[in-house]
DNA sequence: TTATTTTTGCAACAAAGTTGCATTAATATT
DNA sequence: AATATTAATGCAACTTTGTTGCAAAAATAA
């Protein structure tokens, strides 16, 4: 199967058992979801550690999922449901100190002026604090 | 030497050469600093490397410096200089994927609506791409 | 069915950060 | 200035997270 990658690369991935519970796993999930996660939710022994790198790896990039750095240095993954196709993802993400989950707030974008001689590739807006769900 | 923090909290840090020696370079350097960046500043066996994690712990708590988490998941420190008394940065952190810099834009503060049922603590807006002299 | 190429498991490694504890250094107290 | 108090440091050991090389297995192409 060949996925045609931001119009420009084409790259030949097989869709492996792993990789198939993988992307399940973040596509059933309301949040985003770091490796250790991923792992925890697999069932035991499913596969090596270092495979479920290597499938989210891949995954990203054939744009199934997208990366978010959290405030605390660890990278989450969220499936790119509502993502526009240039895959630039502008929204915001939420991470509640409480429940530990990050969230992607797909309906906020930052709007911000960056001077053009800037030129800009990737973009990660992290907000901390209580989420809803926590706070009430 | 007792320092008031945000109002609320008081605490007693010594001002030991470890931390003036921290302090000085993190105020000279244009760009934000990771604790490996620092301790290759340092003199060769200055301190022992634990020592620069717990000196950049504290100077964050005493509003001294404040941490960036960049894109790639490091976390770098940056001087305070003119931050405003809340301590809230909410400026905008470029990180350069060429020179591997990450610069404080504190002119370019990105605007947000976030529902009012979020508690929020702490931002960390981040874009990483090509820096102006990388590009030119 | 066979050939080709990707994916996986495993072991070993590396980088980054943390912890406990004895020693040292900074500051407060006398 | 001497002493007491407590924070800071060095060191070693440990943990956590992520990476790499390579042989075996699995997926896809022929
Ligand atoms: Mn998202
Ligand atoms: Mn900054
Ligand atoms: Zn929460
Ligand atoms: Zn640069």
């Amino acid at each position: 199967m060949q996925t045609q990658l931001s119009c420009i690369i084409f790259v030949c991935m097989r869709n492996t058992v792993a990789k198939q519970a993988i992307l399940e796993i973040l596509y059933k999930s309301e949040t985003a979801l770091s490796q250790t996660e991923v792992q925890q939710i697999l069932p035991q022994g499913f596969c090596n550690r270092v495979t479920i790198y290597r499938v989210l790896d891949r995954l990203v990039k054939e744009n199934l999922i997208h990366e978010i750095t959290n405030i605390d240095g660890v990278v989450k993954y969220a499936n790119c449901k509502k993502c526009n196709k240039n895959h630039s993802h502008q929204h915001l993400h939420f991470s509640c100190e409480n429940c530990n989950t990050v969230t992607c707030i797909k309906s906020v974008e930052p709007q911000f002026d960056l001077p053009k001689e800037y030129e800009i590739k990737k973009i990660n807006f992290m907000v901390s604090g209580i989420c809803p769900s926590c706070s009430r």
